[in-house]
DNA sequence: TTGAAACCTGGCCGATCGGTCAGGGAAGCT
DNA sequence: AGCTTCCCTGACCGATCGGCCAGGTTTCAA
């Protein structure tokens, strides 16, 4: 027996990774079904055979990351604040590291994240963070949590230009000075 | 005489403050010609005949807010390193609050932005007032600044949800944290 | 070998994009 | 009144968008 369904498989995974590396490069408004489908050879029927509409795409380029997200939220939910925001700054800093390349697309997003109801568990999640991140529930500290996440999306850009390590200590300082600790 | 040219300058400031809210809600990329000319009252035509192009509607919106970026980084430059960090933590958060509509629009071009060089001026003086903020040549130093940078402008958004005051002690906050003082 | 299921595609659709153009109406100078 | 200049518009353009569909090709179990 096969490891894998050889076509499907193999067509759908050059999608997604196609995908991803044109909504970093252009954004997901800026890319077209036609971009994707040419990128990874084959037609823009194709993309849409396995894939229902644009936003679906987008929803399997964000799957890992938004799995991993979840898991995070999940961990830390129901434990004390401090233990909780201890492990949020690292597990968020090994997601931010992992899936550098994912992170960025969802900044292209958030201003018409409404309309693409594929990820709204993913959003869902990202608030949680902030709260997690922030440690307490001072308006403040929550709004600082934010913008750490946000500051980090933007942060993972340029693939070549920032080495793994140094994208892990940069994630890694800024949530520990941006963040009061509890 | 009259105080303004009637016609002209008041349509033309009608078009820019709604391209303004408009961008500001769904990205330039989402936001078409004819938005802006619906919300402006005008036509599209009108819209193309006072601004050549979309990119000059954009670079309209964006240039009393490039103007004081560019005034920052005159009035710093030249300065000691620790006199200019002080100064420019102050003024980017005067400019940030001040034009609190107009900054997070900015994030929304990032992916495309060699694409637009009516606002190339913008960009370069960003970079540099990342070098001014971070006080120092550490590569960890300007990149902690650029996320401060990057995160202030996602957070400038919602602007019914915070006060300018509180906006205000989210940015000076948010940079004192963040930079190592010089 | 044969038939069904899965995979893929060219061609087409309506909608909308940014942009152009000829010309209509209002305003102001002579 | 006549003429020019400015402001504005409807109609239209080619290009491209996301999406659909009929049908061809490959795969594979029976």
């Amino acid at each position: 027996m096969a490891v894998t369904t050889p076509a499907r498989e193999r067509t759908r995974h050059e999608i997604v990774r196609q995908a991803m590396g044109l909504f970093q490069a252009k954004g997901y408004n800026a890319t077209s079904l036609q971009d994707i489908a040419t990128a990874a050879g084959c037609s823009k029927a194709t993309v849409l055979y396995h894939f229902h509409g644009k936003p679906a795409v987008l929803a399997a380029v964000l799957e890992p990351a938004a799995a991993d997200l979840a898991a995070l939220i999940r961990t830390v939910d129901g434990l004390p604040r401090a233990v909780a925001q201890e492990i949020a700054i690292q597990q968020f800093t090994d997601l931010s590291v992992k899936h550098r390349g994912v992170v960025q697309v969802v900044q292209d997003i958030l201003p018409v994240i409404d309309e693409i109801p594929e990820i709204s568990g993913l959003i869902t999640d990202g608030m949680q963070l902030s709260g997690f991140l922030a440690g307490s529930d001072d308006k403040l500290e929550r709004d600082l949590a934010t913008l750490g996440i946000n500051g980090l999306l933007g942060e993972c850009r340029h693939p070549g230009e920032r080495t793994d390590e140094e994208l892990r200590t940069l994630c890694d300082t800024a949530l520990r000075r941006l963040l009061k600790r509890a």
